[in-house]
DNA sequence: CCTATCATGTAATCCGTTACATGATTAT
DNA sequence: ATAATCATGTAACGGATTACATGATAGG
């Protein structure tokens, strides 16, 4: 029975009603906007969605007010918490996806002037160092809060700002030409 | 007329196509494979749906052969240089997604063990080198025959894998307890 | 000659996104 | 009071992924 074909986006759902779990659609979007939907964004009509499959296949319980805004409540079951643990330990190889747009623009920016791929560049650049700001201000925030492992997870996300600042200011600085 | 509702993919194919035309899908599959298919995965399929929608929109000739394989031969139209232009120099600031299923694994590592989160840093720490081994080879094999913006390109897909390498490493040498 | 891999395409399902909608609180 | 924002949910469409399927070419 039912640990068939759990996405990624299932074992996020999984992950995020253990640690808050009695809980809302509502706090899961909360928890993470602040974390890692930083870097991986889910709309929030996926941490509606989601959660009622689970139910259907036995990893979740939900219970539904009767009264007012019938907000629905998720738990684990001891079958969502032991599909979630074998996820946990798992290896995985799978690269990371690094979706970035400027990338792409770059990757086929052969027709564009010179100064063209500057203006990109220093806009990639700088919205690159607006997320950092960002990020240590959500830091400061969540600090006391946040177990180690979880406070942990946000110094890549620091490292590829950083990383991918100082990548759009080496090409604002000196733009490929020729092609 | 009709540059309605383009995705990221569509235009993907485009800069595809102006690179590479008069070309096929597989021909767009193998530039895709070792370039910007190492950070955002396009499987085959959509790079022969996706032409076929261009096409519809007006972006893109097709030419199927009518002997033998069938092959579909695509070009840019007047309508699809000008909407890849535009796409060119539109600005953005729509942030990276850096979807990595290890930094997943971590967030939710709360449960784990010391020694269980350490083989999954260590793990990925392996991903990332060898991921970074690949692309040196990659560059080497193209290095002549691609453009400077493209090769450019690659530069931060060297600074990812290192710099993601060395978070690993310290996160196995120095694991996060406690929760 | 046969097998493996390259090359090309289609089908079906489902997930993810966008948009719509409205009920509750808080602030002014 | 009233507007604004927070909170909660659903609907619908389309694109993305997975799987199926088979035609060519090359290597042994």
């Amino acid at each position: 029975m039912a640990d068939q074909s759990l996405t990624t986006t299932s074992y996020v759902i999984l992950g995020l009603v253990r640690t808050l779990q009695p809980c809302t659609s509502y706090e899961m979007k909360s928890l993470v906007k602040i974390s890692i939907g930083m870097f991986w964004s889910f709309p929030h009509s996926q941490l509606y969605a989601e959660p009622m499959r689970l139910v259907e296949k036995g990893m979740l319980t939900e219970n539904q007010e009767t009264t007012g805004r019938k907000r629905r409540l998720f738990r684990m079951t001891p079958e969502g918490d032991s599909a979630l643990d074998k996820w946990l330990r798992q290896p995985t190889s799978a690269p990371t996806e690094l979706r970035d747009i400027g990338q792409l623009r770059l990757f086929f920016s052969d027709g564009l002037t010179t100064d063209e791929v500057r203006d990109l560049a220093l806009a990639r650049e700088k919205m690159h160092r607006d997320r950092y700001d960002e990020l240590v201000a959500t830091r400061e925030k969540v600090a006391s809060a946040a177990t180690p492992a979880k406070l942990r997870t946000m110094e890549i996300g620091f490292k590829w700002e950083e990383t991918a600042a100082e990548f759009w200011a080496s090409v604002a600085a000196d733009p490929p030409v020729g092609g």
